[in-house]
DNA sequence: TGGGGGTGTAAGCGTGTGCTTACTTTGCCC
DNA sequence: GGGCAAAGTAAGCACACGCTTACACCCCCA
């Protein structure tokens, strides 16, 4: 599927690479438990029993392809920046902004004790220390994980529950809602509209 | 388990009510997915082939579970007050207020497309309404949406990702944050502390 | 050139699941 | 008491799933 010339079979990393690519947007497309390793092993054009070799395990995938792509926007982004850049991140009407932020997946994979553990030790508690920064109030951690509940939710309505929620509203005009309302609690947080998209 | 009397057996009401507080407490438990009919037809100490003569399938006893017991709350609240009553009721950590909210059932259903349209129809439209009554802007429709998100973000936060967010923080506190924050979006949301628990 | 390890494949094992079927038991009504 | 429909039960069907196994192939290096 990802790698259709003939010549170059027998290529281990390129059926890794092959695997990590199908799982990322099958798990973010329908969450981990629906999601079948067959699928994801056709979807790559590859045998599923590879997938056990490299991997180990669906729950080994998981984690790689979750993690492994994991924490660029928050190493890449000044703190100030970060709710206003996870907002069009995940407001972005581009499916392809959609199928590669794991926050989808999480989503969808709330009802598995082991995905919901990857998440909340590996992505959710940089992003609440992150947060948690923006502020010098004293209950910090607990405006923190507001925002950071705010964000989720966002991501819950706009993916799982309703297709079309904010869909033809303006994104700048969602972000400026939430950033001047998050403001009252994150007395740091940068309130213009965010560089780039 | 409902009903340990040995005197009238063979009761069918007796019997599909027993079911339904098995299926409550375990959907919202586990999710729609995680929970099997054996789980429970032994719940409610019932032979699993009752489930499908008195519901027809999972999904059927999901769908009356999870709205049969509604909208007793969007009823009897004031709209002004709605917000808050949602967050003591989510907040509490009162585990039985846990296991009859519908919302953390939604929550870990998230990946399947049967119940996530089970809640966005019959749960999520009447509150989307009932939010956006409380604002005059020509975008009501958003800022509802939005104030819905936070607090199914919080729900997410509370019982998926981690048990322990808000454990040790005063609901009251919580509350207060969000309802000052939410009033910068719905101007006629009361930032008083809800009336009882 | 000819092993041998890395790569790919087909088939299937074991289990859990939603749901069905064929049957037994109970209690009510004439 | 006898008949009968409703209530309850035991067993299992059919299938999808994660994962394993036994085998075929191909390239590289001694």
């Amino acid at each position: 599927m990802v790698d259709d010339e003939v010549g170059r079979r027998r290529d281990a990393a390129a059926t890794k690479a092959s695997l990590l690519s199908a799982a990322r947007e099958l798990f973010n497309e329908r969450g981990f438990d629906h999601t079948t390793v067959r699928d994801i092993a056709g979807l790559a054009g590859v045998n599923q029993a590879l997938l056990f070799r490299y991997f180990g395990s669906k729950e080994a995938l998981f984690r790689v392809a979750m993690t492994s792509q994991g924490h660029q926007l928050l190493a890449e982004t000044p703190p100030e920046q970060l709710v206003g850049r996870m907002l069009t991140r995940m407001l972005s009407p581009d499916a392809a902004s959609v199928k590669d932020n794991p926050i989808y997946a999480l989503l969808r994979s709330t009802g598995n004790e082991h995905t919901a553990a990857v998440f909340r030790d590996d992505l959710g508690e940089p992003y609440r220390r992150a947060l948690a920064a923006l502020t010098d109030a004293d209950d910090a951690r607990v405006r923190a994980d507001l925002v950071l509940a705010w964000l989720l939710g966002i991501g819950l309505l706009r993916s799982v529950l309703d297709e079309d929620h904010f869909a033809g509203v303006d994104p700048a005009q969602v972000t400026a809602h939430v950033l001047r309302a998050v403001a009252t609690l994150l007395e740091r947080v940068d309130q213009r509209p965010p560089p780039d998209a």
